[in-house]
RNA sequence: GGGUCGGUGCCCGAGUGGUUAAUGGGGGCGGACUGUAAAUCCGCUGGCUCUGCCUACGUUGGUUCAAAUCCAACCCGGCCCA
């Protein structure tokens, strides 16, 4: 995130994590407008509440941490009695954006883009109490759920031709993705440019007042602008939060990148991911997945993961919980360990005291050898991976090194209750 | 449409007739170290209940004892020209 940016002139609630807001007094486009502190209170003077626009494309069934730093926001705005706008990006799915992608991506079916939409509105606290859920959906008026197909499956040709007519092709290019495709010399199909057109004319069908959206999203929010001047509409505020590093802490986080925590992810999982987030990227999980205040934490980077794993798994799990989780992480990996800090450290629970996640071995053939074992069992891709990882020295049954993959259980009793884990974070507990 | 270059394992990228499951790098996984980190070092990195067998170098056919490597057609992409 770099240095923070100073907000002066707007809430912290609002401000808190901010990477861009637009236009803006400090910014290029000052004077093009109003301000948004202007905006809120007159707002707030004429009692009608903002419509504040996030788009989401429902192209994979899980939401993770990376995507929630924004539904935290616009829950935010909603809690300061704003209207949220999610845009189910069930149309613009299907094409695809190709932000951040270095190839085109493929086009998905009508019926998985759907399917995705139920289970995202599912992990967003649908039909839960607002005090659970990420998103408010119970206090009326502050939730409008669409879908983009709603008006975009019905333009017609001449339509989509006067939304081209409004952007050109030196624009596009000017659009990083696309430039450094251009450059490169990887292809970029025609459709790809009807992507920030189709996403911007979204905020034109929903008359956002402000989009919210990550850095990736800054020219798409700014073709909103275009749109809506086009069709006689007050351009939106753009108001975009950083990309939360993954788990590497480096790269975004991103499904295809294996380095995600989900929303859907137990307590005990969640919170072993997060209290290993490296240093440079703690900073960020605080400021955008939390409310603490950084200064009040300890100092110690090893302390500061831990406060934050500890908060973000409350968040979604509850405090009791993610404290269990905490307990349960703490003995998974003291287990094969002298140490003893302190006493909340020392004398911890040794693995079977804990809530291992259970394998069954109902499915398993038998006689089973120990390297059929793992993948049968599913933490490993393949035998022949879990072959590999046995001879590498890996594998671990009730905390005994494996050291031969062909060794041969008969019975699923020989097995059952026995821990079998792989590397440091893989514990399966064997049940018939 | 024409010319030209190219399509190799998760990614990049060597290999241009014969121990080749295919050099190297990245990533990933495992081990040591550690703060359950980073950095560093080491090992593994197609599949199969595996002393062996099977499938792989865009696709399909062909030449050859032998092909990722040669030939043909086709598919896909970059660049230049139209």
């Amino acid at each position: 995130m770099g240095q923070a940016h100073v907000w002066p002139d707007v809430p912290a609630w609002l401000s808190r994590g901010l990477a861009d807001l637009f236009p803006h007094e400090a910014g290029p486009l000052a004077g093009s407008g109003t301000s948004l502190a202007a905006r809120l209170a007159e707002a707030e003077r004429q009692g009608r509440p903002l419509r504040i626009k996030l788009g989401i494309d429902p192209t994979g069934s899980d939401i993770h941490l990376g995507h929630s730093l924004l539904f935290r926001k616009l829950r935010a705005f909603q809690d300061a009695g704003h209207t949220a706008v999610l845009i189910i990006g069930d149309f613009t799915a299907r094409i695809g954006d190709p932000t951040g992608k270095s190839a085109t991506r493929v086009q998905l079916s009508a019926e998985a883009v759907a399917a995705h939409a139920t289970t995202y509105l599912e992990q967003l606290g649908q039909g839960q109490p607002r005090q659970r859920a990420l998103l408010d959906f119970e206090t009326p008026g502050r939730l409008e759920v669409r879908r983009n197909s709603e008006w975009l499956a019905a333009l017609d040709l001449p339509q989509v031709i006067e939304l081209l007519g409004i952007s050109t092709v030196g624009q596009m290019l000017a659009k990083d993705d696309f430039s450094k495709r251009y450059g490169g010399g990887t292809p970029i199909a025609l459709h790809e440019f009807l992507y920030p057109l189709l996403q911007g004319y979204d905020s034109v069908a929903v008359r956002s007042d402000l989009e919210l959206g990550g850095t990736d999203q800054k020219f798409n929010v700014a073709m909103g602008r275009d749109l809506q001047r086009h069709f006689g509409q007050p351009p939106q505020f753009g108001l975009l939060l950083p990309i939360l590093p993954g788990l590497d802490g480096v790269q975004k986080m991103s499904k295809s990148l294996g380095n995600t925590v989900g929303l859907q992810d137990d307590p005990l999982s969640m919170y072993s991911k997060l209290e290993k987030v490296p240093d440079a990227a703690v900073n960020d999980y605080l400021t955008l997945l939390t409310d603490l205040d950084l200064e009040a934490l300890p100092a110690s980077p090893r302390e500061r993961q831990k406060a934050m794993a500890l908060e973000v798994t409350a968040t979604r799990h509850g405090h009791q919980a993610a404290v269990q989780a905490q307990a349960d992480a703490a003995g998974l990996v003291g287990a094969g360990r002298s140490e003893g800090l302190d006493g909340e450290d020392g004398g911890l629970p040794r693995g079977e005291a804990c809530d291992v996640l259970e394998a069954s071995l109902a499915t398993v053939r038998f006689p089973a050898k120990a390297f059929f074992l793992l993948s049968a069992i599913g933490i490993c891709a393949s035998s022949s991976e879990g072959r590999r990882q046995i001879q590498g020295g890996g594998v671990k049954l009730d905390g005994e090194k494996l050291s031969d993959p062909n060794l041969e259980f008969s019975s699923p009793a020989e097995l059952e209750g026995k821990v079998l884990q792989l590397g440091k974070k893989t514990f399966r507990r064997l049940v018939a």
